[in-house]
DNA sequence: GATGAATGAGGTTTCATTCAT
DNA sequence: TATGAATGAAACCTCATTCAT
């Protein structure tokens, strides 16, 4: 059976010692090098995924040495997990950022618009954050299930800031209130496939064209089960 | 005739020496031995990823030798291969089957009722290969771009379908004839992403019950652009 | 830069990777190591043969760990590469010493001396890399073409030096100038049998009592076809 | 240290049972068997090494089975050494049958024209086995010692063979007595050199005309020493 | 006597990780 | 704190050999 990553130390005779605690101390530079390691990372993840990718190869590309990543992570799968949680922290920032000024804002009136709005908003970060994407489909399972399950458990928050942002026109009845965790989700999905599958979309020269389209497929799954009229934008 | 191998040195000089012949002869033999070695991977792919799976342990789990499993296949990857390969033929063939019989078929009059059950079609036969769907989006990239241009030509092939599918619809004014493309392509990654992210429709016990909501979800979208009368369903 | 490497599919298609680059960088450490494992190399292969000699023992008789020995060699073949052209290396510039320093030498007026000299001096080189010369007749098919050609040019470039060592003596009239590459290389031959052939001269216990002999011949057969006179020495 | 090649039995327990005696008992088709096996076997080596060529390679250049194969040869090791003694055995016999004919023809009298008569045609028939040849130079140290020994001892009685073919001339004066053994081993790897180091002469298109200017060289070599007068052929 | 599928030891090579400096 | 040489487990893969048929 396949070993459950057991990490070794070689060179050493197995016996339970007091691990050193090896660690940079200040906590800025210690920020620091994590993000300079990660950013190299992350090029290199994508080029050639997580597995081919060599910790020397990443030390070599932050310019650093690659006894040094040692000192700022403590294994090649921390580096992963940083870079996974840090791009899906962005995008649900930026999300929730977008929501919480148009919430506010007097500009947009139509609950429709804004929930399109933040859609667009949601779907354009995916994009800024497209390669990471692509990375957390494909090495989403490199992590241990402890590192895994707080990738799931902010998906899940996205979705609810996109659930809020149609509460308004749900609430107008220009939504259908029926499967909306499901509509939601999907429209996660297609955003993510931008990224995910943009072999697909070679019709699309950016994340614009694609929306402009997909913005009129989302709204009509959304309205789909409202009440209200329908006419189309 | 002695085959001719070329052997991978560290410079680039290539060096051709003698290669064994096959080992298997018997076409029966290899393709069974083929088959319970793929069954025997998938679970392991699957479970640990392919770069984590060593030879051994499919060996292990396909109950024979892992020099045996050379015998079968000429490397790792082309076990990955002949999963991913089987299964999207598989599916492909399934949905070209549906929609032949429903073609044909007297049953089934209304156009938006014909596409809505090839789809449901195509997304069952999704669900029963869900294993490898979700394997094909973590593992295409491990695959050399030689074998992976024919899973994407095929996707696009299945694409071409689900659009043929949908051109009664279309002629009788109940479908958009906008952004086909997009739609359909929309609807095959809602219909992967029951596979690939099943945790986020924890809500649907079976793939029937995402279904029964998400029909409804894909019809607006198809609808979307269309002449007809929008009453619902 | 990250190099890229190219690794070898069972099929015809190749994928590029980043590599690790290169462990040592110290340039007198990777010396030193190469030098410590191609001596250690030498006498395995010598004993048991190229191909027979597993890295792993190279690795122990070096005293290091067999991962470590590809910090200095990128493969196995690079070992026996170096250790053939750096012995046939040392044999040429010994010989190219040797007939320069005789050449501006005022000691040896008589031309056949000096030819004689010359292939002395270049017959002990070889009998000090007695057991490169042995394994290069042995394994330098093992090479691929690319490391084998220099090879092969060097050797060429030694009996040139022989070929001028006897011009004196053939404008002197005391060789005969037919057949002269045929001669020379004759004489390299002969040379190398003393360390490929060691079985077959046990009667001389040095390289100087076959020289003893063997000088006699070599001088016979650089005459033939000479104009001058033919009394023996 | 590297193992002295056990011999292993793969997928039985190491259990001392008695080795199941297996073995071909028609002698005519076990000669007949090894024989198509052998011949097989040289061209594979020849071209790719003795390490480098797979049993099944062999057998399936023999037109039979791999596990054939080893009802005729104890193991890999065999087949090469029933390679290596055949052909020097037949050197031998050319040899040995050349000097008989020539010792008991009328028509060559001259003694020094009986040596190169006889040294010729040893020199040819060690090129109709050149392969066979550049092979026990690269190959002979893969044998194990005791299959080795022979080899040397028949290169022996081939020197007395050629030493005897000289006794007439030296006993007319016309060669040298002196380090005959050594003169007579020289001409022998002089006629090896044209198999082993056939890049070096390239220059001569066949044996023939190869020969033509060794002779006179071979002649020079053997006058060397010798008390009679040094007319040129 | 022939077959060929199965075997598994052992080959080369990679690379995450350690630790003395 | 940074370095980088050393480590050795473990990866993929080959192939001589066996033995049931």
């Amino acid at each position: 059976m396949i070993e459950t990553r057991r990490k070794r130390r070689p060179g050493t005779v197995v016996v339970a010692g007091p691990r050193a605690p090896k660690q940079i101390l200040d906590p800025q530079i210690w920020r620091q090098g994590r993000a300079k390691i990660a950013e190299a990372a992350l090029g290199l993840f994508l080029r050639y995924g997580y597995h081919a990718t060599p910790v020397r190869a990443i030390a070599q590309a932050a310019g650093i040495s690659s006894g040094s990543v040692f000192n700022y992570f403590s294994g090649k799968e921390e580096i992963l997990e940083l870079v996974l949680d840090d791009s899906q922290r962005q995008a649900e920032a930026s999300l929730d950022a977008a929501q919480k000024a148009l919430a506010v804002s007097r500009d947009v009136t139509d609950p429709v618009e804004l929930f399109v709005r933040v859609y667009r908003h949601y779907a354009e970060s995916i994009d800024s954050i497209r390669r990471y994407t692509l990375l957390a489909y494909q090495e989403a399972k490199s992590l241990a299930p402890k590192s895994r399950t707080p990738l799931f458990d902010r998906e899940r928050r996205i979705a609810s800031l996109l659930q809020a942002a149609a509460e308004p026109a749900i609430r107008a009845g220009l939504f259908g209130s029926d499967a909306l965790d499901l509509k939601v989700q999907s429209l996660i999905v297609l955003a993510h496939a931008w990224a995910v599958r943009h072999w697909a979309w070679s019709q699309y020269p950016t994340i614009a064209d694609y929306l402009d389209d997909l913005q009129k497929v989302a709204v009509a799954m959304m309205r789909e089960g409202g009440s209200a009229s329908r006419d189309s934008r």
